[in-house]
DNA sequence: AAACTATACGAACGGTCGTATTATTAGTTT
DNA sequence: AAACTAATAATACGACCGTTCGTATAGTTT
């Protein structure tokens, strides 16, 4: 009832933390129970009596990397004013929460989302809910920055091609193990793009 | 030493065959020797002969897919000539290629490279192999259009945005499994990213 | 102190994985 | 027809998978 930390929950938190790393990594396919227990010091079953089950373990992975995605993209750039501002903040930040390998494998949603794009069931209808919540906060951020004169765009045309800027540096950075070209690439892109559609007297942050 | 079909020969085809769609929604992870047998009604060691390890498999895979992607992507964009043309036509054949469903899940590529993107060894180089390749086509058939006077716009950085719309688009319409607003939106991203650095005098194609 | 609950453990289950060994079939060559 | 080769099958192995079960311990409540 209370919001102490009791043991469970401490041991929750550490396999979650664990979780969302491999999941990152290998995929929430690639997350075994077995490898989980043993990277964590702890039995099998203990760590599998905190779920219940694979599918609820993947569930509270996807859930607990939600939260964390919140933290490092979201709340820091609605910290900004709506308009331009959040929309370049947005940009920023999720480029930055990829570069700094905030999960080690890049972006965890992106990875997850390819595993599942194409299968059905819990975990797919979970990581599709995630999405749609980004793409509709881009869109609004998008929209805000429209009503306020600064952009003239379609918020949801704008929103998917920054987006598509900025899966496309996460992957090439991961594959390519490279120092940052991808980053370079997507944030000339998201430059020029909304140089682009800004209208006159305003001007860029930074 | 002939290039007539032998028996193993027709085996190896339709075990490829099938491979490269599993994989394209399961991964080359998900591609069990097993499963692979039993769909396609031969035994499991008479299948695993044909390539001696799972890896190698993996490997015979990417080839198989490789040679099908050229086939629906590159081959019908280079029977235009090079220049905007070409340019286009890559980005229709992408989108139509990702549409058709050539492979079930979608781009096999994509799917494979954010499987393998934060991995090491063997498979891992083999797709990024293909992903230098094909970026290094997509930066060529640009350059080309700008040599010709019909574009301007760095190569590098030009191909690096259109191949982010191509990803995106196959990305939403797998997860969202929708009837193609994704590709609208690619079609669209594409064609005002052409017009703003198409030079004076030059129309777009279609 | 006794009763109860939450948490963790070890052992085992049936199943599937990739792989190796051995046998059997089919096709070709002599 | 016999001999040989290439292709497929049968069987088995150890490792790991997710899951279940019975049990031991620690913390809390009465």
């Amino acid at each position: 009832m209370d919001g102490r930390l009791v043991r469970g929950d401490q041991t929750r938190r550490a396999v979650l933390r664990r979780s969302v790393d491999i999941a990152s990594v290998d995929g929430l396919e690639g997350l075994s129970i077995g490898r989980l227990a043993t990277e964590l010091g702890i039995s099998k079953s203990g760590l599998f009596a905190h779920f219940g089950s694979k599918e609820e373990l993947q569930l509270a992975t996807i859930r607990a990397a939600r939260r964390i995605y919140a933290d490092e993209v979201v709340t820091p750039a609605f910290e900004v004013e709506p308009g331009l501002g959040r929309v370049w903040a947005l940009s920023v930040h999720w480029l930055d929460y990829s570069h700094r390998r905030v999960f080690p494998g890049g972006c965890f949603f992106q990875k997850v989302s390819h595993e599942y794009a194409a299968r059905t069931g819990a975990v797919h209808d979970a990581i599709l809910t995630v999405h749609w919540e980004w793409m509709g906060l881009m869109e609004d951020a998008v929209r805000e920055a429209v009503d306020k004169g600064e952009l003239g765009a379609d918020p949801k045309q704008l929103a998917f091609e920054l987006n598509s800027y900025y899966e496309a540096a996460n992957l090439a950075s991961i594959l390519h193990d490279d120092g940052g070209t991808g980053y370079e690439l997507a944030r000339q892109a998201i430059r020029s793009r909304l140089e682009s559609t800004v209208t006159a007297g305003t001007t860029l942050p930074r």
